[in-house]
DNA sequence: ACCCCAACTTAGGAAGAAATAC
DNA sequence: GTATTTCTTCCTAAGTTGGGGT
């Protein structure tokens, strides 16, 4: 596979500036060489790997006497852990969260955890705690520290770069890389996204004895804090953490990994967009399948063929089974009667399934989809004889799913039609938005519309931006202003047109800089105009998310390069980075 | 067959930094 | 210069997937 990718380099097309080419012949030839020399087929993802351990949270610092905590009305000294874990609450006290009851039982359970005897004696009531002077502190503190001056600000940058040099880079085969988060995750109140049954819980702080270390037998190996102990040190090369620890309230691993800018994680998000184009040679025959699937006799088989249609028409996610110590929510796989409605005809249309349902993060996903009628009929008959809360496909998990579909495709899993149409569906749309003679700014409101359709298929939404109505209506009052600047412009382009007809070389001068002045306030009106479209139109729309994930850079670095679009206008610094791959490879015409 | 776990990708919101408006 | 808005980065929760155990 690797062999491979070193051949597919080679064989791009040149490239068109000459900086450039000369860049990326070499770093292709520099590549290609390291990939041939690092071939590893046999699952191991490195040889060498050191690393100096993740960062432990700062330790707790005690609040000043002066602030105090009151329980009933009457000032009390709480013990050390009492009092941090009291400060986890009021620093949160203006947050929705501590408005639920799930949040605070789930807060004052543990909270009284780790009280002494004593204090769990008294406090015995939430709603008799005033976390007001603590929470006032807080919000002093984060003021004082907005306001630090320049040298404060430029001593705790420099502070932060040497803690980011120690910490933040690994060596792994002879590169040094950038690890994505080597900070341990610091003690708090678990934020469990929508009706999350754990939300409020006390996430307790790390210790090095928590802390698995993963580096090479060879490598210096990492030091934990003085007079302390790593919980254990392994040299298994067959994963790509660096460091994890068992987080307590879910009991989850959390692991320390690589930049996405790092040659290991770019290999795997190269090969994710290789799959989803081998995807696009054999999509046609896949949905022939699964049409006729939907005649098939055996039940199993017409769950799973109605279910993978929605996952490629719908781009819905797997939908694994869920504990209910976990908020409620789901996908394709576990969809319940009661999150579709059948219509045989909704507003003109026929045969329409309403989904209604609450998906990933608790993100509400509707649709009205008008669907074939046999698809239809199936689900009218997946339906009989159950409740509301049953399974809609209680034959079909997405293990049998996954298995299924890599009888269809080497690689294939659910996954990669999400992947597919995502970056099929930007293809086409910019070839069909782009207007090749349209200004930069045209092109890449463009760009973000084709960028919205594939957020709006995903479903990427995001809050309101708070001030979003406010902030759009000075956009319209900058736009008016503007008008009524070019208003005025055009009459005095008009007088300094005539005077220049018959005037000397002076006022044809002076007619010009008047028309040239014109123009370019018609083309900041322009400007003003695309913005504020742009702006209404992503007021609920996540674009981050599919470019980050599902949208082959390839196809947005070709259509940059196609139309004299900088890059930069498309892509931010981290984002560059991460994508350093697909901006040497792809040229013009490259094609997903 | 089913369940569970490890490892990895995907996700929206919070916080911080930078840009722009005033 | 300061306040406000917008963009970027950080954070970590919440998914998917494959594999191993029973």
């Amino acid at each position: 596979m690797l062999v491979m990718v070193g051949i597919k380099l080679v064989q791009q097309k040149p490239f068109k500036s000459t900086f450039q080419s000369i860049y990326v012949i070499r770093r292709l030839r520099f590549l290609r060489k390291k990939w041939e020399e690092d071939k590893k087929e046999d699952g191991t993802k490195w040889r060498f790997l050191e690393h100096k351990g993740p960062l432990f949270a700062p330790p707790y610092d005690l609040l000043p006497e002066n602030v105090k905590f009151r329980y009933d009305g009457k000032v009390m000294k709480l013990s050390q852990d009492a009092e941090e874990v009291a400060g986890f609450y009021a620093r949160m006290l203006d947050h929705d969260y501590t408005t639920k009851s799930t949040f605070n039982n789930n807060f004052f359970t543990d909270w009284r955890k780790v009280m002494t005897h004593e204090e769990s004696k008294i406090i015995k009531d939430l709603s008799k705690c005033d976390f007001k002077e603590m929470q006032q502190y807080f919000l002093s503190v984060s003021e004082k520290n907005k306001n630090r001056t320049k040298e404060e600000k430029a001593e705790l940058k420099a502070k932060n770069e040497e803690i980011q040099k120690e910490y933040g880079f690994c060596t792994i085969d002879g590169h040094k890389e950038k690890i994505g988060n080597f900070r341990i995750e610091p003690p708090g109140l678990f934020r469990g996204r929508g009706e999350h049954p754990k939300m409020g819980m006390l996430k307790r702080r790390v210790m090095p004895e928590d802390v698995l270390i993963n580096c090479s037998k060879d490598s210096k190996v990492p030091k934990p804090p003085p007079g302390r102990k790593w919980k254990e040190v392994r040299h298994d090369n067959t994963v790509t953490w660096l460091a994890s620890w068992t987080e307590n309230v879910q009991g989850q691993a959390k692991y320390v990994m690589l930049n996405p800018s790092s040659k290991l994680k770019g290999e795997k998000d190269w090969q994710k967009y290789e799959t989803a184009r081998n995807l696009h040679k054999c999509i046609d025959k896949i949905r022939e399948t699964y049409r006729a699937d939907w005649k098939a006799k055996e039940m199993r088989i017409r769950q799973r063929a109605v279910a993978l249609y929605f996952i490629d028409r719908l781009a819905l996610r797997a939908g694994n089974e869920k504990d209910d110590d976990q908020a409620d929510t789901v996908g394709c796989c576990s969809l319940r009667v009661e999150h579709i409605e059948l219509h045989k005809e909704k507003d003109g249309k026929e045969y329409v399934v309403v989904f209604d349902f609450l998906g990933k993060d608790s993100i509400r996903y509707y649709n009205e989809v008008p669907v074939e009628k046999r698809v239809f009929k199936n689900l009218e008959h997946f339906m009989e004889n159950k409740k509301d809360s049953d399974d809609l496909f209680d034959r079909l998990t997405t293990q049998t799913m996954n298995e299924h579909l890599k009888e269809l495709m080497p690689l294939l899993t659910a996954k990669v039609f999400r992947t597919y149409n995502a970056s099929i569906t930007l293809q086409r749309q910019l070839d069909e938005l782009t207007d090749p003679d349209a200004t930069v700014p045209e092109k890449i409101l463009a760009y973000n519309r084709a960028n919205r359709a594939v957020a709006i298929l995903c479903n990427h939404q995001r809050a309101v931006p708070k001030g979003h109505s406010k902030s759009m209506e000075a956009l319209k009052e900058k736009i008016q202003a503007k008008r009524d600047l070019i208003d005025e412009a055009e009459s005095e382009y008009h007088d300094a047109a005539r005077a220049a007809k018959r005037g000397s070389v002076k006022e044809k001068l002076a007619c010009d800089k008047k028309k040239k002045a014109l123009e370019r306030l018609k083309e900041q009106l322009m400007k003003l105009e695309l913005q504020e479209t742009d702006r209404d139109e992503n007021k609920t729309i996540a674009l981050g998310t599919s470019k980050l994930n599902y949208l082959d850079p390839r196809i947005s670095v070709s259509w940059c390069k196609k139309h004299g679009v900088p890059i930069e206008k498309i892509y931010n610094k981290t984002q560059r980075d991460k994508f350093r791959w697909a901006i040497d490879m792809a040229g013009p015409d490259y094609v997903f």
